[in-house]
DNA sequence: GCCAACGTTGGC
DNA sequence: GCCAACGTTGGC
């Protein structure tokens, strides 16, 4: 079991869109980190979904039912996505400013990297942003 | 709306 | 292969 977090602006496409569809392709990365991160994403692992621009705190779970596979948006180059399905949402949200006066968060890439828009998670970040949230799986 | 951080592109 | 110029992301 792998753990991962993504952004999403949540004007494009946010967590409440994700329950409302059941499912969702993750398209549209064109960042050869991110990427290489959706490709090493498993069926089951779990993902922490973050709101960008707006709202700026994490919000829900998704789960990976698709491993990556072609981007068809893409009309040229080497990108990937996969399907996405949202577990739960958060009971509490979790903001970046909070995350960032957390000392055991200070090394995930949220605060490293702001940019990236997919990443990995250590097990012990990702349990402790469930903690914060007051939300079990 | 600004700007810092960072990735990509292209000239040499 | 280096590096300057440029574009994009995303917090503030």
């Amino acid at each position: 079991m792998n753990y991962w977090l993504v952004k999403s602006e949540p004007f494009v496409f946010s967590f409440a869109d994700l329950e409302r569809e059941g499912r969702t392709m993750w398209e549209g990365v064109r960042n050869y980190t991110a990427r290489n991160n959706l490709r090493a994403m498993r069926n089951g692992d779990l993902v922490l979904f973050y709101h960008s621009n707006e709202g700026l705190e994490i919000v829900g779970i998704a789960t990976v039912i698709k491993e990556s596979y072609p981007d068809p948006t893409a009309e040229k180059g080497d990108w990937s996505v996969v399907d996405l399905a949202p577990v739960k949402r958060l009971q509490n949200t979790v903001p970046l400013s909070v995350i960032k006066a957390t000392p055991a968060l200070q090394e995930i890439g949220l605060v490293r990297q702001g940019r990236l828009s997919v990443m990995p998670l250590q097990p012990e970040e990702f349990q402790a942003i469930l903690q914060m949230a007051d939300t079990s799986i």
